[in-house]
DNA sequence: CTGTATTTGTTAATCACTATAACAAATACA
DNA sequence: TGTATTTGTTATAGTGATTAACAAATACAG
């Protein structure tokens, strides 16, 4: 997860602002526009948390066992918009490192509930107050008015 | 780049809105909700324009060509935020289907200054109309004048 | 002028990630 | 009771991008 070389690509952003490149229709899509920010505030997200591999899909994770202990595989699957295979080895990921567990259901003993051990719900403290300042330095140039209209504007696209 | 089984990842996205599932501080940050309005344009985009092998980033590079002939695969890397390696490749990929072409550069002859064909300027007016689209798609939702205050708000972020 | 260092582009090897397919165990249902 | 479906796992493969290594051309230092 460290390119610190030549060509490294944790900073690697289109380049809009300097030289004498056009973007033609890039420059005029909302999409692309997106799509810029989302590497940057990913950027941020990814130096804020990269420790021994953990990457924004794996908080992602973690934090929504945390929030809804006790969800089955299947069900973080579908919230997050992963596959039950990538699911699956996410949790193996989490549960090496003690910080979750698998409890069989009771009523349907093919499916787990999934939790987290007290060591868990430490580290996503910790993870938390990282991440939190990682989305706010992504919107720093921004007064909290300006915040809340561009989170309005981009919840009416996906709702 | 067809998936119509059972777990399809074209269609896959994170679900805010029904069920059961709180998606805590993810809910409440910036970056998640680019991230999402992020998936849904690639989705849009990569339905438009998906003939064989025609991606998001492939057609960015077409479009960069065809605003700024004469480029060098250096410049085209920097601008768009890709690795030589990557460059060379995609411009293999329209090289190959004839629709860019390498000239070598006559004051610096390790480098190539890069062109469309003229099957490379008709591929990349149909692109254009299909990518127009599929970024009107995206942001079908707004009226104008919320279209250039989303996108203002991008542009203080990354500018 | 000569030799080293840098730059451009390519190729090869690798890595990370994800997906699909196949499977065993448990459950639902006809 | 027997078939079909669901859950989770493993195995396999495919994709994309990266790093490293290289050849050719150029820049520059002594």
């Amino acid at each position: 997860m460290t390119n610190l070389s030549e060509d490294s690509a944790v900073l690697r952003l289109p380049r809009l602002a300097d030289e004498e490149v056009d973007f033609g229709l890039l420059a005029e899509m909302t999409g692309f526009s997106v799509k810029l920010v989302w590497i940057l505030g990913y950027t941020y997200l990814t130096r804020a948390i990269d420790d021994a591999g953990i990457t924004p899909q794996r908080f992602s994770m973690l934090e929504l066992i945390g929030v809804n202990p006790g969800l089955t595989q299947t069900q973080l699957a579908r919230a997050l918009g992963l596959s039950r295979p990538a699911t699956s080895l996410t949790i193996d990921f989490w549960e090496g490192r003690g910080h979750v567990e698998r409890r069989i259901a009771a009523q349907d003993r093919r499916s787990f509930g999934i939790h987290l051990t007290a060591q868990g719900k430490t580290a996503l403290e910790g993870l938390r107050v990282r991440v939190r300042e990682a989305d706010d330095a992504l919107t720093r140039k921004l007064g909290p008015e300006e915040i809340d209209q561009l989170r309005g504007l981009l919840a009416r696209i996906y709702e």
